[in-house]
DNA sequence: GACATTGGTGACGAATTGTTACTAATTCGC
DNA sequence: GCGAATTAGTAACAATTCGTCACCAATGTC
């Protein structure tokens, strides 16, 4: 039996991220109407010759104003599963956006991941899929600084890192560690937050350092 | 404008890694007669309802002559690189087969990963995909348990370890790691193999462990 | 100026990890 | 039989990392 591929319809599913008045936010846009739900991710079909990133950061745009910079794919479905266009196979990508970027299109809408509106199941289950990627990858890829501007104080960072896994951290060891990771210089610049006192302003700059050998953790086995 | 799906063909390339003498090994299969490599790897497009993991099993079985219990997707690849196939959209998965699972399917033969011979530019793209996926995730995930038969020594287990992180581990620190992480269960049986102290057999059985709560790590940022 | 609030760090004890060194059980060579 | 070689398994110590507490610094509020 030899091979051979097959003709079925494809889209890219778009979950943008972006932290939001204290929770990982994720942006919807209103579907048309005669739809059985009002809200979806923003999705599309790829173009002829166009990446799968490269469609994400376009759908993305679309929905946003402005292209994120940080994409991650988080599974490729084909379940029996709806999808609001559909679509025999859907790639769930992951867009980061940093807090406060993002004017406002018309028809898109931020809902913070735990009060999500009625979706398409499939697009359920690409939103559960781009957050438990987010969640477990966040101490082995940059996410966290795709979700911040280019300069930023720790505290803002430790925040974040406290968004992605829902529990808090301390200060202390938390800028100890990051110290010894060489991922963050200073810049010369400080931002007074209201009260207390002005904080740093931290750019992310990832010095290469030598792979540290360390044993095997048998972390994260959590299912 | 709005979003609607495009038919593009479609199909689903196996990588299906095993241990053999000492490297870790993938399975390719020879290439039709007329096709520009000899060699591909595993690959075909999913039937009608088939799911993308169902598609892998069956395709990983006809090169393996046994069905993989385990897979994970390593990336879904729609840039212009050639497929044997000519689709338009590769959906990369990774097979893991423990050590001498896998009988002579005439024409499916092993090959080092450091000596794979030429492929089809995707098929190339998708192997180092797999290998760097399961490297990168053999902490987060029971990987090399299913790299290895049902009961197997701590050395066995070891020794999948040092062929995926490809570095040497220290024996005891090791040992005390996997004691702590309640994954494995000694069996009552013991392995005479040549020469040396015989070894206990141990079987996977993961305990539910409470969270840890460690710290940040700022690990792995490898690029 | 006292106080609340946020930023930032030193230091200590606890926990984890890297390493050395040892004991145990087997096969091989003689 | 018996010592050398080989592989399994572990105790124990040293070095490092980590969690926490305590404190100092700089700002706004009253």
């Amino acid at each position: 039996m030899k091979p051979a591929v097959r003709r079925t319809t494809l889209a890219v599913d778009v979950v943008v991220l972006s932290p939001r008045v204290d929770a990982l936010a994720v942006l919807l846009v209103r579907a048309p109407a005669g739809s059985r739900e009002r809200w979806s991710l923003p999705w599309d079909a790829p173009q002829p010759g166009e990446g799968l990133e490269d469609a994400a950061a376009r759908i993305a745009q679309a929905a946003l104003g402005s292209a994120p910079a940080f994409f991650e794919q988080v599974g490729t479905l084909s379940d029996g599963r709806r999808h609001p266009g559909e679509a025999d196979v859907s790639v769930g990508i992951a867009a980061l956006a940093p807090a406060n970027v993002g004017s406002s299109v018309e028809g898109a809408e931020w809902f913070a991941l735990e009060n999500i509106p009625a979706l398409a199941p499939r697009h359920r289950t690409i939103v559960d899929r781009a957050a438990a990627v987010v969640r477990q990858r966040v101490d082995q890829s940059p996410l966290a600084f795709r979700l911040l501007p280019p300069t930023f104080t720790l505290s803002d960072l430790q925040g974040v890192y406290e968004l992605l896994l829902a529990r808090r951290l301390h200060k202390a060891s938390f800028r100890r560690a990051l110290q010894a990771s060489y991922l963050v210089e200073p810049t010369d610049e400080w931002r007074s937050e209201g009260r207390g006192r002005p904080a740093q302003l931290f750019r992310y700059a990832p010095k290469k350092r030598r792979g540290a050998r360390r044993g095997v953790r048998f972390d994260l086995f959590t299912e």
